[in-house]
DNA sequence: CGTCTATTTGAATGTACTCAAAAGCGGTGG
DNA sequence: CCACCGCTTTTGAGTACATTCAAATAGACG
């Protein structure tokens, strides 16, 4: 196990090599293939996952079978089923590898047992839990004051690099719109009837 | 200052009598009236709000004035615009009374710095906001999956007690309708048009 | 009873949806 | 190199739901 990788995990805290080896002993390095689903809806979901390289999305399916994105992981990012994860409840949410992607899995015992040895880590997760809630929270007040196009046009200008990664129709699925609305708003906003007006 | 009161605040830990005293030092009661804004956009937002009695919503204005609810907070809740509570940055939404309040109000120094002198507030913060993530990500998926009249009644379902203390524009505007739709969609729901389907 | 505010109703509009079909793109095999 | 296939994106036409603007009704309160 690479310390290196662990000190990229828990970023903005400092370790020492006793500590590392603690966490070492905690974490599974687990390599994805594109299109794997890691979590499904119903499995219990006891673990939190660190993107090390790859994509992964977090999606509600609904009893039309119709997908809703609720969450793009990439490099460096953690993602689970927070409200499972949370409430010791089986997932609502689906998590699906849009890549090949390696992450780090880090079980919610291990990290409970973990904020005594290492209290840091106790820190670290509250920052993560409360930068998840921010971005939860400003994504709430997107979908419910913004156009389709606007939130089109925000989410091209935070997230660039995702933007060309990944098919338009999972986008569309993180919108809340359809591909065909999608590929209306593109087309619109290609054309220059942009009006950005960033919250 | 009542002890009682830091015992339901802090629910589900258990304070010594000298914890409580600490943390009497740091809290504030205030009571507020109907109709006043106890934070308003762009201001700084340290404080957390603990809701003794009465009820407050925290609401976003967009660049059309037009208002929308993120979230009610009733008897023994907490509420602050938490974007702006984490980041140290000025508030992004307002937070309004509906009617004559009680609060308390913790500031996010006192809170910070009380972590060492009584570790379990620590515990219990990390769980208010994991929570209010939660809350948050239930509702974004509410928002994206269901329509309207479903919206309405999860909500009518989800708080029968909030739903008759407060007028129905503010309720409209936490579904993210306006007025006038929801008179419709309630309308159709008296009628007997229901088909609720809970996520 | 009159006034103010909140809610409901009506009619026209707009945005995104569905269904259906066409066009584009990438890879495989002849 | 081209034809074909499967998948993705785009386009078209009609529809549904919520919106806006405007006006009418209902409730609360002095």
């Amino acid at each position: 196990m690479n310390s290196l990788v662990i000190k990229e995990m828990f970023h903005g805290i400092n370790l020492t090599q006793q500590e590392i080896d603690i966490i070492a002993h905690h974490i599974k390095r687990i390599a994805v293939q594109k299109g794997c689903i890691i979590l499904s809806e119903g499995q219990p979901a006891p673990n939190l996952y660190f993107v090390y390289s790859g994509c992964l999305r977090t999606y509600f399916l609904d009893n039309e079978s119709k997908e809703y994105t609720i969450q793009f992981a990439v490099d460096d990012w953690w993602i689970t089923d927070y409200m499972a994860f949370v409430a010791n409840e089986s997932a609502m949410l689906n998590i699906e590898c849009l890549q090949d992607t390696i992450i780090y899995q880090l079980p919610k015992k291990s990290l409970e047992g973990m904020y005594t040895q290492i209290p840091q880590i106790e820190k670290f997760y509250r920052d993560r839990v409360e930068t998840t809630l921010v971005s939860f929270q400003k994504r709430l007040i997107s979908t419910m004051v913004q156009s389709a196009q606007e939130r089109y046009m925000m989410f091209t200008h935070t997230y660039p690099n995702i933007n060309k990664l990944i098919k338009n129709y999972h986008i569309a699925s993180y919108l809340g719109i359809t591909p065909q609305s999608l590929s209306r708003v593109k087309k619109c906003v290609n054309l220059g009837c942009e009006k950005l007006t960033p919250i």
